[in-house]
DNA sequence: CTGAAAGCGCTTACAG
DNA sequence: CTGAAAGCGCTTACAG
């Protein structure tokens, strides 16, 4: 029966065929947990990551979810909530559920070694190890080369860790594409004054009075948080200042304007870290193989996503006004 | 062996001491595969959602993850990628991998009866059977109260499904608590228009200029993009028009002004819904008992966050200014 | 070409 | 109180 089910071992058509007739009728499924004791196999990978509340998480999950299911595994996600040390504790309670594999989204500090299943970690290039990732640096290199195309010469970059790979990748991507004799600033958000939100103001619009003409956040949340404190400074997007974001979340197409991103191409990430998760499973790659020599490219170019946040700085003059208060008095 | 481990069966707790010392020195885990296959039970559940790039999403799988951990579960994600069809595919998918049970965030279409295991869905107290949820009405009649609070009597709610079961409870609520004389818009916007974003501007401007003087809008994302839209138009957020949102999403308190919101509580929520599947699997509930009598409430209040976008009505003075063209011309 | 048997690792009655 | 055995459902050598 199973041979017939399978179609693997030698088993004449027509047996075949009544097995498989008998097998529908009953609405027979294979039990997943005989199958996964003989074969040693659960047919599950985990995905780890240090924060489900990250805004990059459904991109991440929905491609994962969406590979693994092509590759005909289920996907167990484990959470860190954020805290270093629960890392592990994620992984653990992952493995314990016996996952094939991992995919994994570290923070500084993830212990990922001496595990004794194939890893794929999802982080930047400049992370060492078995990494697939979006090349954040050619990403930033796009923004800056949109900005300099637009004459921007005076250009904020607004980045929130600065111990981050990522960040330090885009934002290193983002100067070199901007002309040599650019005016570039670099505004760090505290972290938890990010989280925390409220928090104070950045001044950005000081920023502006004092000649910057193009803003680059290093995420679109900070885009976000510029925009809107900008507007409520009563200055204009894209008429007194540019903004551009980084991620593309799924509000960026729909406020006003429109922001200008920069997107991953985190279906091909997934197909990749997948892929090469498979392949150490099936015995086509070694396990310390690494992702990059079993399938390709380990880092996977981004994409520009022009909207009206960003215009040209030549036809902008010097704002009129002087930026208005936040309290609103003086406006007209 | 099994017995020390577990500590269940009748063992002399110095054999049972030897055990555990051993199994702890060998690095002992047990092969989750052989006890699914005697038990008949996975140790994991599934987490079926519509979409998972809705922005809610994190919310709901950081508490759903959480809650299952807590009760020694997994969860297998399972997305129907807003395909009505693919819920189905998406269910049987888990089913495949073994889930013992299911927690479903329906789309209207979802067909979930039929299955073998227990299943908690999450939706609106408007739909029938075995659900739990936030109290969308009750949430609703937070944001009327507040409002009316402030002294508003006239405003424009704002909607994208007009069929949407949480949508029509958001809204029922928040007429149900302004006054009986506070005049009340509605103003839906096409899902598909809210979803490709750019979409045409909402003449939201205009509405204030008629005498709206808040704007409730039934999501976060809704209330964002009418707050740029204002700011983009010269009006200004909560002196010329309040706004509030619903979900508070992670970035709500980081824009300028934050974002007035409603909160709803996720891990109550998803505490409800795995302990009502884990009674039924432990045996303490019928499958069909639903969960309510099992566990508890199965409505779940949510809680107002008041912050900056929402102000007085009353100190409030007609625009000076008739709303400012999009392309910034006559702006002082 | 087909059928019967072994064994994956666990838990739980059951025998001693 | 402890040890030996059965059996969950599958897949894959192996015997016929």
């Amino acid at each position: 029966v199973s041979n017939a089910l399978s179609g693997k071992g030698r088993v004449s058509e027509a047996l075949a065929f009544k097995v498989r007739e008998a097998a529908e009728r009953l609405a027979y499924v294979p039990s997943p947990a005989g199958r996964a004791l003989r074969t040693g196999r659960s047919g599950v990978l985990g995905l780890v990551l240090p924060d489900i509340s990250n805004p990059l998480f459904p991109q991440i999950a929905q491609a994962i979810e969406a590979a693994a299911a092509d590759a005909g595994y289920g996907v167990l996600i484990g959470d860190a909530r954020g805290d270093v040390a629960q890392q592990t504790a994620a992984i653990n309670r992952l493995v314990r559920h016996g996952v094939d594999g991992l995919v994994i989204v570290p923070r500084r500090g993830t212990r990922i070694s001496g595990l004794d299943r194939p890893v794929a970690v999802i982080d930047s290039p400049s992370t060492p190890g078995n990494t697939v990732a979006a090349d954040h640096w050619q990403g930033g290199a796009l923004i800056g080369g949109h900005l300099a195309g637009l004459g921007h010469t005076h250009v904020l970059v607004l980045g929130n860790t600065p111990t981050s790979n990522v960040q330090n990748d885009r934002i290193g991507g983002i100067r070199s594409a901007l002309p040599r004799h650019a005016r570039i600033e670099t505004l760090w958000i505290e972290p938890h004054e990010a989280a925390h939100g409220a928090g104070a103001p950045l001044g950005l619009a000081e920023r502006v009075a004092a000649g910057v003409t193009a803003i680059a956040a290093v995420s679109d949340v900070l885009a976000l948080r510029a925009l809107t404190e900008l507007h409520q400074a009563g200055l204009r997007v894209p008429d007194d200042v540019s903004i551009t974001g980084f991620d593309d979340l799924s509000w960026s197409s729909a406020i006003s304007p429109a922001l200008t991103t920069i997107r991953m191409d985190m279906p091909r990430i997934a197909e990749i870290a997948i892929a090469s998760i498979v392949a150490v499973l099936d015995g086509r790659a070694d396990a310390n193989a690494g992702v990059v020599p079993a399938v390709g490219p380990a880092q996977v170019p981004m994409q520009l996503v022009i909207r009206r946040s960003s215009g040209p700085a030549s036809t902008r003059i010097s704002p009129l006004v002087s930026p208005i208060p936040a309290d609103g008095a003086g406006r007209c």
